[in-house]
RNA sequence: GGGGAGAUUCCAGAGCGGUUAAAUGGGGCAGACUGUAAAUCUGUUGGCGCAGCCUUCGGAGGUUCGAAUCCUCCUCUCCCCA
């Protein structure tokens, strides 16, 4: 893996660059669309790659390794392979899981066992191991195995918890290092940041992050529901220390407006769930502002989607058509909304990288700020 | 023509003398969602000058301190038998 900036905002830590890979080129700052057990929700392929035009997918440890197994995935060469995206793939270690199912798992220096959510059954997730899951899944970017803490967190849990996700860290990286991919392209390994909201243990971590040397560095623990300004002090705080010439990657964020305040912080990657969550759940952005498509407000407006919109159902259904959709329960709802947030998204980390290089981001940043947080 | 059942807040449907502005479900309306246990979850759903008051349970009367709940008549539905 390779990474190239290739212009960087005089007014603010933006940049603009390109992460090359065996699978594709990946222009930054990018959006990556969550595609959690292998797909996209509610998206085809087709759709994420021509339409939305997506470079790069996550996929997820924890899941993928329950289902469909690693077994499944070996045998079809790949997750690549078995789901047919032929761009990057990214995948998650489980440390959001170590999160989001805490009363389903139980940690300790070994690593963490999780009780599946599934069938009951239980499984050993430890650092060696997660390596090796994530060489089976094939992704051309993996994380290590962290523990994203939760917010508010104790200062002292914080602080121990980010020790262990270093020493697991460490344990990551050997494993990573004496193992190779199994289907004939190179595989990287990004390190997380911890230290939950204390600036001694974010500077702390992100030195030792940076210390590795690794391809690409990602910040994890954010966004679980801290106030933003946090959340953006904290990103500031660590970009400031994560190596310049690699690119940084912040976990699980966020909003359009968190995407824009993260670029300018000098953030080259996002993933977010919210996109295809929120639109599943009637929740569409547009250029315009936000829009809750249940809202009885839409009932008569037959005007496009979003008129500046660049995905096909921009123009192809309006507003009263999807409300429809989704007060009448038809998957076709959930589906349209999906893309639309999608193509969304791209278009607007598209548009921040062309302002970066042409010198206008700043100003750019401004103007759609104000729109983006609108309700409308 | 004979016999029986029933009419409840948007709908379905509980309630069968006070704790009932009225269970529950649906529908409606609104909110939440940030490395996905989510096509999920939450709130709300008579009115008002809203820690209180007013009007509601087919209609009209009555019994009672007190009725959606008991009685009388009326109106209308549905079922069975001829």
């Amino acid at each position: 893996m390779n990474f190239k900036l290739e212009a960087v905002d005089n007014h603010s830590n933006a940049r603009a660059g390109v992460i090359t890979t065996d699978h594709g080129e990946i222009a930054t700052p990018v959006f990556m669309p969550v595609g959690t057990a292998g797909s996209v929700k509610a998206v085809h392929i087709k759709d994420v790659k021509v339409d939305i035009n997506a470079r790069i997918i996550l996929g997820n440890t924890y899941h993928l390794y329950l289902r469909p197994g690693t077994d499944v995935l070996k045998a079809a060469g790949g997750l690549h392979k078995f789901n047919g995206w032929d761009r990057p793939i990214l995948t998650d270690s489980g440390g959001y899981q170590v999160y989001s199912l805490t009363d389903r798992r139980k940690m300790h220096e070994q690593g963490v066992t999780f009780q599946s959510h599934i069938d009951g059954s239980r499984h050993l997730f430890s650092p060696e191991g997660v390596m090796d899951i994530q060489r089976l899944i094939g992704a051309d970017i993996i994380m290590a195995f962290d523990e994203c803490t939760p917010y508010p967190c104790e200062y002292e849990y914080a602080s121990k918890s980010m020790e262990m996700t270093h020493r697991w860290l460490d344990r990551c990286v050997a494993r990573f290092n004496e193992t190779e991919g199994y289907y004939g392209y190179s595989q990287s390994l990004f390190p997380i940041v911890q230290g939950s909201v204390y600036r001694d243990l974010r500077i702390k971590s992100a030195e030792k992050i940076a210390s590795v040397g690794a391809e690409g560095n990602a910040i994890g623990g954010l966004s679980v529901g801290e106030p933003v300004e946090m959340m953006y002090e904290f990103t500031e705080l660590v970009c400031n220390i994560l190596p310049k010439d690699k690119p940084r990657y912040l976990m699980g964020v966020g909003t359009p407006v968190n995407i824009l305040e993260g670029i300018s912080q000098g953030i080259d990657m996002f993933d977010c769930v919210m996109p295809t969550r929120n639109g599943r759940n009637g929740m569409i952005f547009t250029s315009q502002g936000i829009i809750n498509l249940k809202n009885e407000k839409w009932k008569y407006d037959f005007s496009p989607l979003d008129p500046d919109g660049k995905s096909f159902v921009d123009s192809q259904y309006t507003r009263a058509y999807l409300r429809h959709l989704f007060i009448a329960g038809e998957m076709l709802g959930p589906m349209i909304a999906s893309q639309h947030n999608l193509a969304f998204y791209l278009w607007l980390v598209d548009s921040a990288r062309e302002k970066i290089i042409d010198g206008t981001f700043a100003e750019w940043k401004k103007t759609m700020v104000e729109k983006l947080s609108r309700r409308i």
